[in-house]
DNA sequence: ATCTTCAATGTTATCGGTAACAAATTAATC
DNA sequence: GATTAATTTGTTACCGATAACATTGAAGAT
């Protein structure tokens, strides 16, 4: 491996001008910083990160904290992995993938968090590090997320738009943040067409959902679109009403939410938001080197959300 | 952060001795040992890991290289990156995450890669750290999988136990090792028990095995069991029997192989092969970094394969 | 012309460890 | 008991970078 000093020698400058011409460059003339790049070209430098953060006391390690069950985990984590990366590799950063149990072994630079309750709150505040949160919150905490609310009030609006008439929401059952703002956007779009909200919330599988048809068959109407949470629950009903005699999309709509992991297999698909997590995760990278380098707070950065047509709204 | 001349200090001794005593302690007397533990203990050290990076010349960083399209990303990887992780931040090194395109990015200690194709044994061979291969291999690259002709061997047994008269195999239209081990398992089965085997093979789609079973429902005969190389293969043939009218598992039987992802949501469940992808993960790991410590040839590491119990065979 | 001032570059010490060598202590041999 | 060998511990240099301070040199002020 080349070093700082195998490119000084060849540009006949001390190792102290190449770090500059690397680290603070316009404290370097021009002359001498062309030299510089010269030499580092021809030798192919790369700088020693190892070195850096023996430094700088940095371990250039992200850890991405997943707190939920490792059971219920899906592909969804998989590409919000592979986005960050993307960016972190970019920045010769590298990824630690940590659970509740094993979270605070090594040190790392930062941490992005997914999968947090209102129990975490207290700890994370506690963190040292820059920390960015991979779901919308309402702690304060810096995050990246699809607009949730948003994508709920653009489904509610296309089921309306198809010519349903009856709005039923079908929820996640839990406080979390995204739950309060798919409700928002369904419940803004019901005002403002002066309807009658309804909503129900269920744990988040599909057997609550097919239930729930079920068990209410006889009241529930023709021409009625369920706007649901997840894409679990989109699946339950459309099972459900599809046991009990109703025709999807003609006399009955579903939509569901997320897009990633069962929409690859549900019949008829889904029609759902779709979330580009590989991009999100991404953003998620790059928000919190931002972070790590000004160490300032970066703010949080939502997703404006895209419907992906299937087979569960009418035309 | 203490350091290693804190504890030095606190112990009385030379900071060599300390580190002596961290990493051969062959070479230390009992009693200095004792003070030196005890200092470590009360001032909670733990080792600078980028300190010693920086003069071993490591980098402490494993790349995982998925080498498969992102695409066809199943949660399988994620599993495996569980386990691969688990084990890694136990020794304090930390997991990269890359694919083709940046897999030459940043310097790393030692690689696993999954998805090999023949086009990239060359490459591989080429890399100058340890590499351990997820999945078999027939290039004398070390490796961790499941013993995959035992899997379809043991399948086959059942299937005839439980009175199927005839076994078709239906299989991955690639040239990929396991695809071969699965096919050896069937036929060693279907040799031992003198009938004639009957093998098929597709790309790795449910709709071509759906395609299969209706192009040739007349010549299905009762009583056949379908031997799948994959349970999304195993998902087409359910779909394709039944559609066609046919029974399961009454009239005929299916199984699959591998049990990860598919079988969460298919209904039924297949009977297939239950691979503990979290605990291979960390096999690999520890295939690993063994490598990277003794600089020796680990072999490979085959788990035996384990039958889970669906609905697509009788009893 | 001399003294400041400031920008550009170089020198040294440092981050937290380890290897290689040096010194001190103990044990073994004659 | 003196000499040598072996074991244990300490000293120094180094890994590859950066910060803090020192030096140099040229422009501007008096």
């Amino acid at each position: 491996m080349t070093t700082l000093v195998d490119v000084a020698k060849k540009a006949n400058v001390s190792k102290m001008t190449v770090s500059r011409v690397i680290n603070h460059p316009d404290k370097v003339t021009d002359e001498l910083k062309q030299l510089v790049y010269q030499a580092m070209r021809e030798l192919d430098y790369h700088p020693n990160m190892i070195a850096k953060a023996l430094v700088n006391k940095s371990t250039r390690i992200i850890k991405l904290c997943i707190l939920e069950d490792i059971d219920t985990t899906e592909p969804y984590y998989m590409n919000l992995m592979i986005g960050i990366a993307k960016t972190l590799d970019l920045h010769q950063y590298s990824l630690q993938l940590v659970t509740r149990k094993n979270f605070d072994i090594g040190n790392c630079d930062g941490y992005i968090i997914t999968g947090m309750r209102e129990q975490d709150v207290e700890w994370i505040r506690n963190l040292k590090k820059p920390v960015v949160i991979f779901g919308e919150n309402r702690y304060g905490f810096d995050y990246v997320d699809t607009n949730n609310k948003t994508g709920t009030y653009l489904l509610s609006q296309l089921a309306l738009k198809k010519g349903y008439e009856r709005l039923i929401y079908v929820g996640i059952d839990s406080k979390e943040s995204f739950e309060y703002s798919r409700e928002a956007g369904y419940l803004q779009q019901v005002q403002e067409k002066r309807m009658m909200p309804e909503l129900h919330r269920f744990g988040n599988h599909s057997h609550f959902a097919e239930e729930f048809i079920r068990d209410n068959w006889k009241s529930i109407t023709n021409n009625t679109a369920f706007i649901c949470a997840s894409d679990r629950l989109a699946i339950g009903i459309v099972r459900g009403i599809t046991r009990c005699g109703g025709k999807i999309p003609d006399d009955y709509g579903v939509t569901g939410f997320d897009g990633v992991f069962l929409n690859q297999v549900a019949s008829p698909k889904i029609t759902t938001i779709k979330q580009s997590i590989i991009e999100m995760g991404s953003a998620c990278g790059e928000n919190l080197l931002d972070k790590i380098d000004t160490n300032d707070k970066q703010g949080a950065l939502v997703f404006e959300p895209k419907i992906s047509l299937g087979g569960t709204l009418r035309d």
